[in-house]
DNA sequence: CGATCAACTGAATTTTTATTCATTACTGGA
DNA sequence: TCCAGTAATGAATAAAAATTCAGTTGATCG
């Protein structure tokens, strides 16, 4: 039969080409067919199944939840990082670890960097961060103001700093709180003209890179001195919001919520955000559930960060082994 | 753990690559990372086995038997046919369909093609070779000659002719018997100028198509005049030799054997032979057995056209299914 | 401390592969 | 029988991928 014949052929070709990995000029000298057909014939070896290409996924990463995720939620990247037990610390250096090797390996030249300080998350990345080879960032932008505690303040610009020297890159500190303490202590805050200037590049930022806050205490922020009353918190509650980047909050499906705290807070907007090249949001942690589901859904986040049993999580599917 | 990460990133790459089909070049853009490193990345996916190539060999043919073949006799190629059962007319069928095959994908132009005369495999060729699509060969020649009895010489010449035909070739006919009828009739017949004409041809033939003959009456030579007489059959088998191309015989190791019938036939010799770019065995069956092998082990042939049944048998595997 | 070496990187380049294009032959109606 | 439409082909070319090259970095060892 012809068409056994010309199966013979497609399969010695493919033979020749994947297994004895020889260029497509050899075999078309050594079968003295052109390479144009050998070409054509080792694409048909593909269409016909002749070929056939599995990928052995190696232990300790989750493509399917990171394209499950990507698809679910329309991110432009997913990274489930691989995480020992499903609690807050384990969850921290896992992701802080995925972020750190995202980072060093995806930063290009002459990028804005935008980063919000009050992330432990953010915390374990820039600690595990290699000091980058090549000079990277040309900026790096607090965009989210420090603790109102001046004694913390440092712990909060430390994220900043420390980023701006590992990637040879300007820092562009916020010196001012992330809370004012009233409408118009924000107001005279923001009349410093650093504070301006740096606010002026959160337009610029190209690669933003953010925790994502549930809204209850947590934490780091009943440690590092109450910024929000426990009635804030409610009436935060009460109102919808669900989570928040930058101290910005958003309801369970994503949409922005304005309380009066905005006029308070000193940050970054989510549509300022939203004008970034990437947004990365670094979280994890059964306790983010449902803030990390609102911000995806609220499309704030281009890229996101996580662990493979958060990522289980947010698919409602159990977590990989 | 930094190899996970690198890991990762290996996967998701290859998962790109592979799966969705992106160009490396998209990889890159996406990924913020250089092509370059994209291109290794996919090389280091290849070694550490993530990427897995197989080959889904469809039903009918026999990769294996055929590499078997080659490595075992150090073949430039080997071609198994599928083939029904182990008989001759099935055999011949098959092998004659894949050598039809085979020459009209790998014919190139200015080829000159010698082809020998006597062989049921090469009259199934002949027969089923469609009509070459691009003119082809540029000149065919004849080398062996034809039956004594002149009202079978056109059997001989059909092969010649025919195949010249469908290359749109300039045939070459070799008018003379196979065997002369003794010494000095051969020479007679080399007085000839045509004959001379073609014979001089046979040092340029840089495709020949052969077939190997053993050494015992076959059907062919019995049916179409006895060529050689009892006497002389049992005179080449104690002499030692076990098959012939061209009515040139030689010893189940392949070594040549010479008997006074040599300077009686009339046909290009195995040292002309070896002189061709490409010398394409074609036979298969039961019968033939002893004899192709001998023919591979002298080395006569590059390429070897044969059935599954034979190719086990030479192999000394049990056929495939 | 330097100095040397191995390992990486991106830009530029080379090599390899896929595709376009012009031709040719074959198919299957009118 | 003749012609529009389909399928294949190789040469030329465009596109994609691999590699070279030059420059860094980091480690290791006097």
């Amino acid at each position: 039969m012809a068409r056994t014949n010309e199966l013979r052929l497609i399969t010695r070709v493919t033979q020749m080409y994947y297994l004895e990995g020889l260029k497509q000029s050899q075999i078309s000298a050594i079968l003295n067919i052109s390479q144009a057909t050998i070409s054509r014939l080792l694409k048909r070896a593909v269409d016909e199944n002749i070929v056939r290409i599995t990928i052995n996924v190696p232990r300790g990463t989750f493509p399917d939840l990171e394209t499950g995720l990507r698809e679910r939620f329309g991110l432009k990247e997913a990274i489930v990082a691989e995480c020992g037990e499903d609690r807050e610390e384990s969850i921290l250096s896992a992701v802080g670890d995925a972020a750190a090797h995202f980072l060093s390996t995806t930063l290009n030249d002459r990028e804005v960097i935008g980063i919000s300080s009050w992330s432990a998350s953010l915390l374990r990345m820039v600690d595990s961060l290699p000091p980058l080879k090549r000079v990277k960032a040309a900026r790096v932008v607090q965009i989210l103001g420090g603790m109102g505690n001046p004694s913390v303040q440092v712990h909060a610009t430390h994220l900043t700093t420390r980023l701006a020297q590992l990637t040879g890159a300007q820092p562009q500190l916020l010196s001012a709180p992330g809370v004012a303490s009233s409408i118009e202590a924000r107001r005279a805050l923001l009349d410093d003209s650093f504070v301006q200037a740096t606010m002026d590049e959160f337009r610029d930022v190209s690669l933003a890179l953010v925790g994502i806050g549930a809204v209850e205490p947590s934490r780091m922020l009943a440690t590092s001195g109450n910024v929000f009353t426990p009635e804030e918190l409610r009436e935060l509650k009460d109102s919808g919001a669900e989570g928040d980047i930058c101290l910005r909050f958003f309801a369970a499906d994503g949409t922005p919520v304005r309380t009066p705290l905005d006029d308070r807070v000193i940050s970054i907007s989510l549509d300022e955000l939203k004008g970034a090249d990437r947004v990365v949001g670094i979280a994890g942690g059964a306790r983010k559930d449902r803030a990390i589901k609102a911000a995806l859904l609220g499309g704030y986040v281009d890229i996101l960060i996580t662990d493979k049993f958060t990522a289980g999580r947010l698919l409602g599917e159990p977590a990989g082994t």
